[in-house]
Formats: structure tokens, C-alpha cells, sequence
DNA sequence: CTTTCTGCAAAAGGTTTGCAGTTAG
DNA sequence: CTAACTGCAAACCTTTTGCAGAAAG
């Protein structure tokens, strides 16, 4: 089952409807190692005959969004899917600044990380962003 | 030695001309415990008489987080000041969802986790960025 | 069938650019 | 004095909003 199966079952599941522009966009992410930007979406979309109206392929990442599939690195501003690693989801990546591949990683150490922080800050923490820039294996 | 006088140091000793537009955002800056947003500068720049032109303030803003003097904080768009802790100066950042108070902390800890990814990716790791959102002590 | 989603038009907002005049050093 | 910075005007790009028609379930 493909990440993006998996995707529109989840969005089924929460009452979502799945249309065509929202397929092609959840594929479109899928097929993206190293992310896009809403233009290259667009782009993307276009060439292979599909034209959603730009607007709802704003509308439909807002949405992929709130729902933890997408993800905008800060970084570079690109979207990326986000593995559906239930509650465990969180935002931690790498991204080379060359290609712009970027990769979600997972580190259980930044729980103890954050416990110090805590302590630290008199914070309650309740989530965290996390972005490693560098060159990736193939661009260094 | 305030944190703006200390930078006004810095940016003069880097050849950068100290002018009433600057040394107005480095002091509201220094200020402004939970950041400020472009507009916000800009409001409280006319408050105080004051009134650069906006685009003006654009450049300075940038002007100072390539100097590693400011940082956009990603989970909100507020600029906030950075400490001027040469070159272990980074981006790790607490910020209070309900106040948007937000502070720079200290983490060394870090270095650990990056050398961790490090392995796991295959990434030369060159920096990273680091956000904590939560509730502060005065907010919970 | 009903509710949600898309497409379209238009507005609102944020950011960039080029250039002439001003000013810091 | 001279190079750097500001102010201004305009362009540009991104994002939001409202609404009528289309389509998923």
C-alpha cells in the first residue's frame, strides 16, 4: 500500500472526499523526494493534463496540512508528505541545500531534549520543529 | 553594554553605517520579548514619531538576519533578537502559543543529535533550526 | 439528494525592484 | 567627498474571500 493509498484512506476515513485534484496532488507529493513549492505543483499538474484551479490546490494543502500528510519546511518553503506514523508524527527533517531533497528522519532523542528544555525554560512544551540543512550523500 | 549597543558595534566594525532607521529596529528589537512582526515594528516606529519607510524597515530586517543579528522565528513570522554569541550562535528557539513570548535557548545537546542524523542520512550536516512551541510559566 | 469541493473573479496582503536624493563616515 | 542607505513609486507574487455551479458519497 502506497503512501498515498494510505493517505486517501485516512482522509476517507475522516469524512474528506477524494477528488480528482486531491489525488493528483497527493500523488504529486508522493513522487517528490525533494519536495515542491505550490508553483511546481501547478507545473506539474499541467503537464500531465490535469489543471486544478491554482486556489484549490491552495485549499487542498491548507488541508493536507492540518491533517498531518503535508508539511512546509520552513527552510526552503517546500512541501513534503509526511510518513503516517500515527501519534508519533512529527516534524523533523533533513534537507540538502544543493537538490533539495529532503528527508523526514526520526530521532527519539528529542524527547529527552525537550524534558531539558522544559526544566530549562519553565515551559510546558507541547511541540517542536526540527530542520537540519546540509549537503545530502549525492551532493557533497 | 546593551545587547542593541552591542550590535551596532558589530555591524560598524563589518563596515555597515549606523543610521536613525537602524538604530530604531535594533532597539525595539532588544525591546520586544516576544518578537515583533513587520507591521508591528512599524506601528510602534510611528508611535515614537518615528516613521521609516516600510520598505526600508524590509531591508534592515534582512540586513540583520544575515548578519546573524535577528531570526524569523518559522512558526510564527516574528522577528526576534539573536544573542550575539559568536560562533556558536544558532537557532534554537521556545515560543508560547498563547503570548508568543519566545526565547532563545541553549541546547548543546544538539550536536549529539546532529551527529546522530549525520550517520543515519548520509547528510553533511551545515546547520539546523530548532522551534519548541508550548505554553510559557506566566501562561499555563 | 445533500453537503462538500471546485472554479472563477476579485480583493487584499506581502515582498521586490529601480532609481533619485540624502547622509554617514 | 564618496559610497552606502533611505524614501518613493510601481510592479510583482502570494494568499484570501465570496459565491455559484459541479460532483462525491
Amino acid at each position: 500500500m502506497t503512501w498515498a493509498e494510505q493517505a486517501v484512506a485516512t482522509l476517507r476515513d475522516r469524512g474528506y472526499r477524494i477528488t480528482g485534484p486531491r489525488r493528483a496532488v497527493l500523488d504529486l507529493l508522493e513522487r517528490a523526494p525533494a519536495g515542491v513549492t505550490r508553483g511546481e505543483l501547478l507545473e506539474r499538474l499541467a503537464e500531465r493534463g490535469e489543471s486544478p484551479d491554482p486556489v484549490s490546490v491552495y485549499r487542498i494543502l491548507g488541508m493536507l496540512e492540518e491533517n498531518g500528510l503535508a508539511h512546509r519546511l520552513a527552510e526552503t518553503g517546500r512541501y513534503v508528505h509526511c510518513a503516517l506514523a500515527g501519534d508519533d508524527h512529527c516534524h523533523h527533517h533533513v534537507i540538502c541545500r544543493s537538490c533539495g531533497r529532503s528527508e523526514e528522519i526520526h530521532c527519539p532523542a528529542i524527547n529527552d531534549l525537550e524534558r531539558a528544555v522544559a526544566r530549562a525554560s519553565g515551559y510546558r512544551i507541547e511541540n517542536h520543529r526540527l530542520e537540519f540543512t546540509g549537503l545530502c550523500g549525492a551532493c557533497q
